[in-house]
DNA sequence: CCCCCCCC
């Protein structure tokens, strides 16, 4: 029991010694109450011991379970994987246990081990105070340092006057702006760097973190991540390029603060950030990002710089701009293929109004398209959303923004009111004119009838044309109205049977042992001037029967049992009134010009967008 | 040193 812990640990890292791994005892371990203490979580305090000495620790919020669960109790020894040791007021040190493995429970251990007594901190003579952290790959040291000395005690100068080996030191109690005057290297505002100074360190929070990219052209190949960072005084973008990428990608999390020293300062393209600076910070082997461990309530979060959507009509396109808004509609969710790249990304529009009484699209990909849950009209806010001059101007989230639902800030607050209270009912005009497939219903959609749409030969030009219209379900055909496809999430191929029970994809070119049902049916929707055949494709699909492709499927294959259950659906399908939004597209095929129109969406009908519609009807003939 | 961010 007695070589459990590493003897001398204690008063080596005091010393500034780079202590690999030290073992430690858990003496006593107290909670910091957050709301008594006015800070934002509990932290833990902790007595440690090394047999020898005991020292003041604090956990680490993020292990803060550890001791809510009981997996860290006391009397347990523990190895600390990773810590800082830190100067406090009077010379004292605290050490920030940051990450930690037990190696033996406090249950089992049972006894506090050996006769340690309160460690202080060394004196004049005694090594520089250590802001050090264990290194991952160093070697684990359960063995006392064999340099271990004598500790001192003393009265030597302030310990927080001596920068440590690295040549950096900050007292974990600076403000961001002007540093406490025990300090000796000033933390100096992010608003002040420029690339004409070298040595400087600054304290901000992480708002943003992008994942890890790869490059290749023609200058090279390479990998980088980006992140913003923040203090009182501004922001700044940083990047982190390959070596950088393995030193720091972990470490960074968004929202903690960190203390940042050292860097490549070069001028901002504004093109391709929204971050308020005229430069941006480029991460080279001087760099140094230590973590904050006491959180700092005075670094603010994130910034917006919000322009009213109807601001956004006389801004230039390819802008990078914050905007808020109320999600007012939202499209149904569809893939598209990317024509450079061959790839294939689903993507969603959505129409935010604020109280400029403007709409404007704004377009969500990936995964942010396929989570996106628009119902109950949220407050959307994006930082550094590109202004795009489709149809007028429409918006894209990046990979850079930050996208938040429903942020708990003043501006959300007071147009979610003002939507509730009055925005929901008012008329607002789309800066988007072509909405994307959401077909909407707005004041710019293109309203059609079957038969303008057949008089003005809709869909002879090269590219498909788009309109909105009313119409009944008139009949769907249940014949072949679904495909054994690939099981394969991201292929809708149709699959061959090989007749050995298993199921060919030729496009994987693969053989699997199952399919799963897609839906392509057609559907006669007629208006009071025409009517037209419609393709509709899963999603659209399953609406319009209200059942899923699979629960059809099931109908289907258990035969005569279930055909009537079968049949009644598409009976049910029969004569519902919908918005429909169509594609409709010349094709020749067999040598047969044919008009092909493709239900891009369905919904149910807006009573309100239609009666404005039918008002602005009526006013045109009352003009006419 | 990236900076592509897609589609209608």
């Amino acid at each position: 029991m007695n070589n459990l812990l590493s003897r001398g640990a204690i008063a080596a890292i005091f010393r500034g010694e780079n202590v690999s791994c030290p073992v430690l005892q858990l003496l006593a371990c107290k909670k910091m109450n957050a709301a008594a203490s006015g800070k934002a979580v509990d932290r833990y305090r902790l007595m440690l011991s090394d047999g020898e000495h005991t020292c003041t620790a604090m956990l680490a919020t993020q292990l803060n379970e550890m001791v809510s669960t009981g997996e860290l109790d006391v009397k347990a020894a523990m190895k600390l994987k990773n810590y800082s040791c830190n100067p406090i007021a009077n010379d004292r040190r605290v050490i920030v246990v940051l990450d930690l493995d037990i190696v033996k429970k406090g249950s089992e251990i049972g006894v506090s081990i050996g006769d340690p007594t309160p460690m202080r901190a060394p004196g004049q003579g005694g090594a520089a105070p250590a802001q050090q952290q264990s290194r991952p790959d160093s070697t684990v040291s359960h063995d006392p340092p064999q340099t271990a000395r004598p500790t001192s005690y003393g009265t030597g100068a302030p310990a927080s006057a001596t920068p440590n080996k690295q040549g950096t030191f900050y007292g974990q109690s600076n403000s961001a702006m002007g540093g406490s005057t025990t300090s000796p290297k000033k933390v100096q505002p992010i608003s002040s760097l420029t690339p004409y100074q070298n040595r400087w360190t600054i304290k901000a929070r992480v708002t943003n973190k992008t994942a890890i990219r790869t490059w290749s052209n023609a200058r090279g190949e390479g990998k980088l991540f980006s992140m913003d960072l923040l203090d009182q005084s501004g922001e700044i973008r940083c990047t982190a390029f390959k070596d950088m990428v393995d030193k720091y990608y972990e470490m960074i999390e968004i929202g903690k603060v960190y203390f940042v020293s050292r860097g490549t300062l070069k001028p901002a393209n504004r093109q391709y950030t929204s971050i308020n600076n005229d430069y941006e910070l480029t991460f080279n082997n001087d760099t140094m990002v230590e973590p904050c461990v006491e959180e700092d309530v005075s670094i603010p979060a994130v910034q917006f710089d919000f322009k009213s959507i109807s601001h956004l009509e006389d801004t230039p396109e390819d802008s990078m701009i914050d905007v808020i808004g109320v999600c007012k509609s939202t499209s149904d969710l569809t893939a598209v293929t990317i024509k450079s790249s061959n790839r294939e990304v689903n993507k969603r529009s959505l129409q935010l109004v604020d109280d400029s009484q403007k709409e404007v699209s704004l377009t969500l990909w990936g995964k942010e398209a396929e989570d996106f849950d628009g119902s109950g009209n949220p407050v959307i806010a994006v930082k550094g959303a590109r202004l795009s001059g489709f149809g007028g101007r429409s918006l894209s989230v990046l990979q850079n923004s930050i996208f938040q639902v429903n942020p708990d800030i003043p501006k959300a607050h007071h147009l979610k009111g003002w939507f509730d209270s009055e925005g929901h009912s008012q008329d607002s005009q789309s800066i988007s004119t072509r909405q994307g497939s959401g077909g909407g219903g707005g004041a710019n959609t293109n309203w059609m009838t079957f038969h303008d749409v057949h008089a003005q030969n809709l869909g002879q030009g090269e590219k498909p044309d788009y309109f909105t219209v009313k119409g009944t379900i008139l009949f769907v055909r249940k014949e072949n109205c679904m495909y054994m496809a690939c099981p394969s999430a991201e292929c809708n191929k149709k699959v061959s049977e090989n007749g050995d029970g298993s199921y060919r994809c030729e496009k994987c070119s693969k053989d699997y042992e199952n399919f799963k049902y897609r839906l392509l049916l057609s559907a006669n929707v007629a208006d009071s001037t025409d009517n037209q055949w419609a393709t509709c494709f899963q999603e659209t699909a399953e609406q319009l029967l209200l059942k899923s492709a699979q629960e059809l499927g099931s109908l289907k294959d258990q035969g005569e049992a279930t055909e009537k259950e079968f049949n009644q659906v598409f009976q049910d399908a029969c004569f519902i009134d919908y918005m429909f939004r169509m594609r409709i597209k010349m094709e020749t095929y067999n040598e047969e010009a044919r008009l092909k129109c493709t239900c891009v969406s369905a919904q149910p009908i807006n009573v309100r967008d239609y009666t404005n519609k039918l008002i602005k009807d009526i006013r045109l003939m009352a003009s006419a």
